[in-house]
DNA sequence: TCATCCATGTCAGAAGATGACATCACGCTA
DNA sequence: TAGCGTGATGTCATCTTCTGACATGGATGA
């Protein structure tokens, strides 16, 4: 056995995600994270950058799903079905974790400050699934335009799958629409705006 | 004479924005602020909530001015018409201080923190568009997909404009356009976009 | 003249964040 | 098997941001 218990990096963000969700987001310290954690603070800020990082691992994963959608999409499509598909694709993927998304999600809506965070993650991703069109050869401002529909479908399609079922005792009497599903509609539904 | 200088805000946030510009917003401490501005740390963080605000007292007027056209808009015109042009009509207003603008974005691009209050408040101004159109009778999810392309064309058009013209010296050559225009422009190009 | 108001100052302290250095199990190599 | 380097973690000190509690003293109006 190693001198300390493995995967520190693990234990903080599944302690940071209770307590933001049991205490809220402000109530809880580093200090709190760590300890539930049998580790000391400074272990904290070696594995992140500041404490609102620490929900925000798996963002980095999905825009490198994102980003290849993209770079692989076939040749025949407009811009926007790029992303949008790309978006779509990369939801199935997050969509298989419906329960872990929806305890993040609401501490995230519970706090600016990670709603700052979680914003900044999608500009991210925007920012890259343009850079991803703009090599494809579409040009500006197409590109940023397009990723930026793209990610706000991701968005709409996200929130509507969450507040789709809720996680109330009972049989699900309807089985919820996949993410994917959810952000396909979202993306027709953009797309009938502005043909109007 | 009053017991002391009036307008300490406004030279706080005067200050603020020089010193971000000189040294950096990390560099920049509030003691340095402050000091500045002849007044002590406490009374900084009595008239803005942190660090960050105090390059963010205008949004409040902005999103007033969006939700204002968005509830005056002519009643033939569709969702994104309706947001496009009042991103576009209240562009004009901000174009006028097109230096100002361009000091405080350099600033803001120069930092993730900063970036991440201005996303804060672009969501809020998208979701007070939302509700506006809501008022009017759009209903989901085209409301809230109307107000992000609001958004994005915002952004996109807010972009180009300030990359349009650099300050050097030398005499303008072209007239820059307006930033209205600006993000009219791109409400046309994403409706192209969305249309193919 | 006096009361009271209110912008600002003063002081103390919690929490987030970071640098410098110490510790010590593990595994490699001689 | 003795010794050595490595890397994850601990310890300590310090800075900055942000907040609460209370003090001060010109301005204002009765």
């Amino acid at each position: 056995m190693g001198r300390w218990e493995p995967d520190s990096k693990g234990r903080l963000q599944a302690a940071a995600l209770e307590l933001f969700v049991e205490h809220g987001y402000e109530q809880t310290t580093v200090a709190d994270i760590a300890a539930r954690s049998g580790v000391t603070e400074r272990t904290f800020f070696r594995y992140f950058a500041d404490k609102r990082e620490v929900l925000f691992e798996g963002t980095a994963v999905l825009q490198a799903t994102v980003v290849e959608h993209i770079a692989s999409a076939a040749m025949d499509l407009t811009a926007l079905e790029i992303v949008g598909e790309a978006m779509a694709a990369t939801g199935e993927i997050i969509g298989q974790r419906r329960e872990y998304s929806q305890l993040r999600q609401t501490a995230i809506a519970a706090n600016a400050s990670l709603q700052e965070r979680e914003l900044l993650k999608l500009a991210a991703l925007a920012a890259a699934a343009a850079h991803a069109l703009r090599d494809r050869g579409v040009g500006e401002p197409t590109a940023s335009l397009a990723a930026e529909a793209g990610v706000a479908v991701f968005k709409i399609g996200f929130e509507r799958w969450i507040a789709d079922e809720p996680t109330g005792s009972g049989e699900p009497v309807d089985i919820p629409s996949s993410l994917g599903d959810s952000i396909r509609s979202a993306l027709l539904t953009l797309r009938s705006i502005a043909a109007a």
